[in-house]
RNA sequence: GUGCCUAUAGCACAACGGCUAGUGCACCGGGUUGUGGUCCCGGCUAUGAGGGUUCGAUUCCCUCUAGGCACCCCA
């Protein structure tokens, strides 16, 4: 790399840091800031979170979408502003190629009116009701629970003004969590029409031009581009003007305010728990009413990156776009934060199925007819294991405690050769010799009939009935 | 983008500026033949990168990189 030598450190005659043979020469690649692999053990929480979504879009009618990674830039400018901090400063925005200024998608709503308007969903019957799951990119500054490249979930309706839909998005989402076992609160608030914004605006402004003495340079800025923003300032001295400041739901027209009063109605019903907050204004321009953030229960704002996900209206958003006007609401869950929140709760759902019998093989002629034994186990979708790298049954036992199987499936030359094989019970350490061709059926019910573990369970006599006039009976079926 | 803190093995941690950079867990192998959990023995792997101060740097200084936290903002 091109060092620059800044004081007189002189000249380096560096001396070319010849490899020397036998020691490592390279250094290993390193991941871009804020880039990261989602290793083994966290894809449990991930796929858990993906799994809800899905089941959440089965319940209530939403169809999956895929979207493009990489648009134009255009699609994102106009849509959630040109002075948010996301497009000023968090796109990654490039030229590519062929000369077009494209970005990665920071988020997909706006993709998503893009692809309604460019597939005339506007034809389909109304409303339409799309998920998505997916990477986002940000160019921020990494932090807990804050990734350049990180996940959302996602549910928007387009079609419907009716206010009973922002409230049924804001119950799929907190029932979501809640099935992944998180309590969450919602914070909501209404930031009315573009027309009663800017009504509310210009009086903001006024009311803080008197003051603009006490105000960060920062919040001068935001003053004078994006006022709406200093509501969530959490700067002490913008908090305390805040307090005598107008506030945007006493701007509010009449049909903004019922919209909003019909949500909060829908909210009580459902018992959904949520707090009006007058300050929560949304990064994005193409809010309009209804918006929301979803917060972990009992977080106060105490913690940064608390939001689990967030949402809203935006009923300009696909005019905006070039569309006709119809109207929308959606919101997105960060995955990364929920599964962040999982893992503090010590929920831990497992990646996949544990395999409670594992089987060892001693020879070749024992893989052989082993790869059959799994194949069969598979139909039978039952789940096994294996260390087939390992010759030395020793070690295959070991491997196999490890992993908790239940029973060991033990297959040698001899066994091969009598055409049977040993099932060892991993508990008791007992053993019994069985026919090869009847594994299958009485492994399946050795483990039908083994008690859950979790259960302490009635006594029931699992342990005697297991050996051999077992088989035989099961011969017939 | 700003500020503060941090960087030793796969992980968690040690090492007054000075001996061959230690320990635990994990991983691999062994404790005679085809039998796991405990135990014993052995092995592998590290000072983020580059420069400076010094006889000597894991230790002090600078730059870079990365991570954490806070701000900004958001998921």
């Amino acid at each position: 790399m091109m060092m620059k030598k800044k004081k007189e450190a002189a000249a380096p005659l560096s001396p070319t840091p010849t490899p020397i043979p036998g020691k490592k020469q390279k250094a290993p690649p390193e991941l871009l800031r804020g880039f990261r692999d989602i290793l083994p053990d966290e894809q449990g929480r991930f796929t858990a979170v993906r799994d809800a979504a899905r089941a959440m879009a089965d319940a209530y009618s939403f169809d999956r979408i895929d979207l493009p990674m990489l648009e134009r830039a255009d699609v994102f400018l106009r849509p959630l502003g040109k002075n948010t901090d996301v497009v000023e400063k968090e796109m990654y925005t490039f030229v590519d190629p062929s000369g077009d200024t494209v970005s990665l998608r920071p988020e997909a709503t706006a993709s998503v009116a893009r692809a309604y308007i460019n597939h005339g969903m506007l034809n389909l019957p109304q409303p339409v009701k799309l998920w998505y799951e997916g990477p986002m990119f940000r160019h921020d500054r990494p932090q807990a629970g804050r990734y350049r490249q990180f996940h959302q979930v996602g549910f928007e309706v387009i079609g419907v003004p009716e206010p009973i839909i922002d409230a049924q998005l804001i119950i799929i989402a907190s029932q979501m969590l809640k099935d992944l076992g998180l309590d969450v609160t919602i914070q909501i608030n209404s930031i009315g029409t573009p027309e009663a914004r800017t009504a509310y605006l210009t009086e903001l402004v006024s009311y803080f031009r008197p003051h603009r003495a006490k105000l960060s340079e920062d919040d001068k800025k935001r003053l004078q581009k994006n006022p709406l923003r200093l509501l969530d300032s959490k700067d002490p001295a913008i908090q305390e003007l805040l307090a005598g400041a107008p506030q945007i739901v006493d701007w509010l027209d009449e049909d903004s305010k019922n919209h909003f009063m019909k949500v909060l109605e829908f909210l009580d019903e459902m018992q959904v728990p949520y707090q009006l907050n007058p300050h929560l204004v949304r990064g994005l321009d193409y809010y309009t009413h209804t918006v929301f953030e979803i917060w972990l229960a009992g977080d106060q704002g105490e913690r940064a990156q608390n939001a689990l996900g967030g949402g809203g209206r935006y009923d300009g958003l696909v005019e905006l776009l070039g569309g006709r006007p119809v109207a929308g609401c959606g919101f997105a869950l960060g995955v990364e934060r929920v599964a962040k929140a999982m893992a503090e709760q010590g929920l831990t759902p497992p990646l996949r199925p544990h395999a409670k019998v594992f089987f060892a093989q001693l020879g070749d002629a024992a893989r052989r007819v082993g790869l059959k034994v799994f194949e069969e186990f598979r139909k039978a979708d039952i789940h096994v294991a294996e260390a087939f790298g390992k010759n030395a049954l020793k070690a295959q036992l070991e491997a196999a405690n490890k992993m908790a199987a239940a029973y060991t499936l033990i297959l040698g030359q001899k066994e091969v050769l009598d055409g049977t094989i040993i099932i060892r019970d991993m508990e008791s350490g007992a053993q019994e010799i069985v026919d090869v061709n009847k594994v299958v059926s009485l492994v399946k019910k050795k483990l039908t009939n083994a008690p859950e573990i979790a259960v302490p369970a009635t006594p029931v006599p699992v342990q005697t009935d297991i050996p051999v006039e077992v088989a035989d009976e099961e011969i017939p079926a």
